[in-house]
DNA sequence: CGGTACCGCTAAATCCATTTAGTGACTACC
DNA sequence: GGTAGTCACTAAATGGATTTAGCGGTACCG
């Protein structure tokens, strides 16, 4: 059958029966030595020339084909939701590109939900969302009990350290105001717990206004430092930071003799502002091979991230 | 490996035959239906039967399959230089998905090249770089002459009018040091053109060091002061003008006295700043409905976008 | 009445890689 | 000699939707 009469080329791709032919092998061959399945016994004269003809030809695999045959496509979907502005995130993301690639895999990042039908098309071998890789409660996700969860406490450790060891005890945390998510919960609780650990009392959280009107800011920061309760921010993030910053010049307030500012996951941004801003820089790759491995149900191994670094600048 | 569990768990999917053993049709049928395939003819009590039973049965059809055998997804992927851009990109992508979502195709997003495996594995029916639109129809790149390109002029031209309007004729275009994106030539060129159109002398280039080291900022730019040979600094983009915003203040100047700067595509962090940064606001709807129509290969209409607006606050 | 046109629908091919079941040839061992 | 086992490889099924070719029937035209 398949008379070989009319080889209707529709489209210029080459398939693996293309290579079969020209390694006069069948198909299944050609998959079994460039797939290198297990279990074949196939002499290394016949690999030679399976791998030769697909080469030459330029053989590559047609993505769709095998992930309707496989059940899902090699590729992994990270969602990094509404996550602006941290620059972990660039090394998170290199670093599970890198992983994935060892694997065979590709790392499509996408902002947000990921809607259904982008799930339906891609089929991704897996999806990893970024708030649930952080969250601490070992997570039915993604993240285990002492995998991201614990990396994400870690850090804002480091942030409290930094101000205790400043001499600091009554301390607020700074996050965006009408902001509910899950990350936010996640530092909350976060820094409950390095409190604790450091012994500190309780941190104030503080909501701040990212919005349009600087006076709902100044005032949040206002109450804030009249009250005398904290002598210390440690915000959300470098935005929220930078918004605190912001908020007390016109106050007639300085950072750090009236308020110390420290912001968290270091920005682009913070090193700029006067006072520039001392942030906490977080090492993102340790996440992104471990968040890897986990997407595709391997062993995600030791814990191995850099420990996050205090960037000393001036406004803390 | 870490399984006893039968891997061959059958999806539960609902295939397009479930859908047509309900309805007592076949397969094609169901087909013809549900896309409203053109020239076929079926009677109404027909089409209720398949529709009833599929919306019953919940039916989705399977985007793998359907892009093995129509060659590509129903996707369209928006390649963006990065995450962290001017705001515009938000409407942009906003407008893009819902135009797409009337033509059944979702919207992906990715920062940077997009990988060939990626490129593979999605089959993506069109690629769209923000820099450049480009078709992936069949590798081919369509750019358009008058797409991004003649909007971005636009834009250009909105910035330096606000310059020109405020008294300024020596005027500096400072853009990011090192970049040799197309973007930085396009507003480059479109400068040039603009300042021709408004009658101005040609703008200066000015090259702007974003990196850690202040020192390069502040040299550059006091260069361009002492110089007296510009007044005004039209910034690549927002972070660009902050940057420039950042390097007078050592030196003891001020804008906009001193030297007027205004940035480019509002981003979050100008309006903290002190002089809070005045910049042009860029509504990318426009854009991304284009964008969207023309990926699909359809007219892509006339030009609709809102003209840029000046954001008028203190730098310039 | 023969021809043709259309209606309503279906069988089967197609897209392409993977994988199961198996075949023919050959060797090994009792 | 016969059974078993290995080797080297292949045919065919599989995944699910789309689409072409076409079938049996009715209606209309000349």
């Amino acid at each position: 059958m398949a008379s070989g009469a009319s080889p209707r080329r529709r489209t210029e791709r080459v398939t693996i029966r293309d290579v079969a032919d020209a390694a006069h092998v069948s198909p299944a061959t050609v998959s079994f030595v460039l797939n290198e399945t297990p279990g074949q016994t196939i002499p290394e004269a016949t690999r030679e020339r399976v791998r030769y003809a697909a080469t030459r030809l330029g053989y590559v695999p047609h993505g769709v084909a095998r992930a309707l045959r496989e059940g899902t496509s090699r590729i992994v979907l990270l969602s990094v939701g509404t996550f602006r502005g941290g620059n972990s995130l660039d090394g998170l993301v290199d670093a599970m590109r890198a992983e994935l690639a060892l694997h065979d895999h590709a790392l499509l990042v996408m902002t947000g939900e990921v809607p259904r039908e982008v799930l339906d098309a891609v089929a991704p071998r897996a999806v990893v969302d970024l708030a649930q890789l952080t969250q601490d409660d070992d997570g039915t996700v993604v993240g285990t009990a002492d995998g991201a969860g614990a990396g994400l406490s870690f850090h804002t450790r480091t942030q409290l350290r930094y101000l205790a060891e400043q001499g600091h005890t009554r301390i607020a945390m700074a996050v965006p105001a009408g902001d509910d998510g899950p990350l936010v919960a996640a530092r909350l609780a976060h820094a409950a717990q390095a409190a604790q650990e450091l012994g500190l009392p309780p941190v104030t959280p503080v909501d701040v206004d990212l919005g349009d009107s600087p006076l709902t800011r100044c005032d949040a920061v206002r109450r804030l430092v009249s009250a005398g309760t904290v002598t210390a921010v440690a915000a959300y993030d470098d935005d929220v930071a930078l918004a605190v910053l912001a908020a007390l010049a016109p106050l007639g307030l300085r950072a750090p003799d009236d308020l110390a500012v420290i912001g968290f996951d270091e920005g682009r941004h913070g090193r700029l502002w006067s006072p520039a801003l001392t942030t906490v820089r977080i090492d993102g790759a340790g996440y992104g091979r471990r968040a890897a491995r986990v997407a595709l149900g391997l062993d995600p191994g030791p814990w191995d991230h850099t420990p996050s670094a205090v960037v000393r600048r001036e406004s803390a």
